[in-house]
DNA sequence: TAGATTGTTAATCGATTAACAATC
DNA sequence: TAGATTGTTAATCGATTAACAATC
């Protein structure tokens, strides 16, 4: 895509997967009161090199200076900008079950400017009930709700059955970013942002890597036991 | 690390993330009855290249049959051996949390050979709760217990305070692989599996896309050029 | 056999790392 | 100014895609 001025130009996926990261041990070096750090303390730090460091966030500018390095406080606020957490995000739980209620209990959201508007459900003895202040619906006001309290992002904590029936009716009615944790790959419009986290995928990349390192001593020279 | 002539050889982790999501769509092909199915054919469905597929099974012997493409229930078969499936895991839920709790009551889970043993908490307001039949017991209990009950897995949903002592204890006392869901990075030997979900950092990635694909519909004429 | 489709090699693409000139 | 360290270009590496010979 030919990118105007003002745009900034195409970032990998890799890439902004990394930046919270950053992110995070920013806020961290500016907690203990760090005023600066090179690309290659900070890679020392973080396990990556110092050129991923200085490769990556020049994808956005120059946020650094040479012989100084960069300015922990400033290169956190900025990096916290990219990631959209200067400003509030309003977002539904939909699926009040086990892990839609963990969710929405969990606070450190708040911090972030994500504000948890409203939970639903389809099951009437889970409606009513609350989540911190906040009461689950039905899903009938599914729709009516995300329009009227400026929702952009839904969370979406359902069996993999109903997720993707909710996910048009979420497009249909306008929401911009889906947090998918039903256990399926959303069939949604491109400019849908959809995040999954997939848990049982995760659980069996670390199963896969436990039996391979379990075969790997077994079959070398007896090597590390198994117990 | 040179591999002796039984060893598989090194797979790329992009390769082992990528099998879960292949199990998953050919689970459902068998749901279905579909018997055998082309990498053309899978590829379309999973909307990923014919060529990745079959690169990425052959990363494992040949799974499938000139003229004839891939068995569906074998296919299947083999790459839940091949992520450990076809084995049970015992796991330990440390902090007993709303997440803990929720992924404690997350019955897929132990349909797929991962079985719930014990939960621990270092709140003694926590200790004694039980889920799903498994009592949440005191730290103090963790080493015993893992020991006694040949855990495998733990899985970590605790603050990030005390993730990395924790995570020290489980090293000592011969924890193989850990779900870390704490909100940092692990510093354990390298023969340990750790496999992190960090949710804000997930969530941080759709906050960033969504604020970009916002910006680009500002700043370009409208238009649907995402890319 | 002829057609289909894999397994595998070769080409391309993208991401990471290295190097160094620019500049604070 | 001299030293430090970035920003950025060039080199390398790895992953993806394309092509096609092998073979069912």
């Amino acid at each position: 895509m030919e990118v105007g001025i003002l745009e900034e130009k195409d970032i990998s996926q890799a890439v902004i997967g990394r930046l919270p990261r950053y992110f995070r041990y920013l806020g961290e070096l500016r907690d203990e009161g760090v005023e600066r750090i090179s690309s290659q303390d900070l890679s020392e730090l973080m396990k990556v090199t110092a050129s991923q460091i200085r490769q990556d966030l020049n994808n956005f500018g120059g946020f650094g200076q040479q012989g100084y390095g960069y300015n922990v406080e400033y290169l956190y606020d900025e990096i916290g900008k990219l990631l959209g957490l200067d400003r509030q995000h309003n977002f539904v739980i939909i699926g009040a079950g086990n892990l839609g209620r963990a969710l929405g209990n969990y606070l450190n959201f708040e911090r972030r400017g994500f504000i948890l508007r409203g939970m639903f459900d389809q099951d009437p003895g889970l409606v009513g009930r609350e989540v911190r202040n906040v009461r689950v619906m039905p899903m009938e006001e599914l729709e009516r709700f995300i329009r009227e309290n400026d929702i952009d992002i839904a969370v979406l904590t359902i069996p993999k059955a109903g997720a993707e029936e909710v996910a048009d009716r979420l497009v249909r009615t306008g929401i911009r970013a889906i947090w998918n944790f039903a256990h399926v790959d959303l069939n949604v419009p491109e400019e849908i942002q959809v995040e999954n986290v997939h848990l049982s995928d995760s659980l069996m990349k670390l199963s896969y890597n436990l039996r391979r390192y379990t075969k790997d001593c077994e079959e070398g020279q007896g090597g590390i036991d198994r117990r």
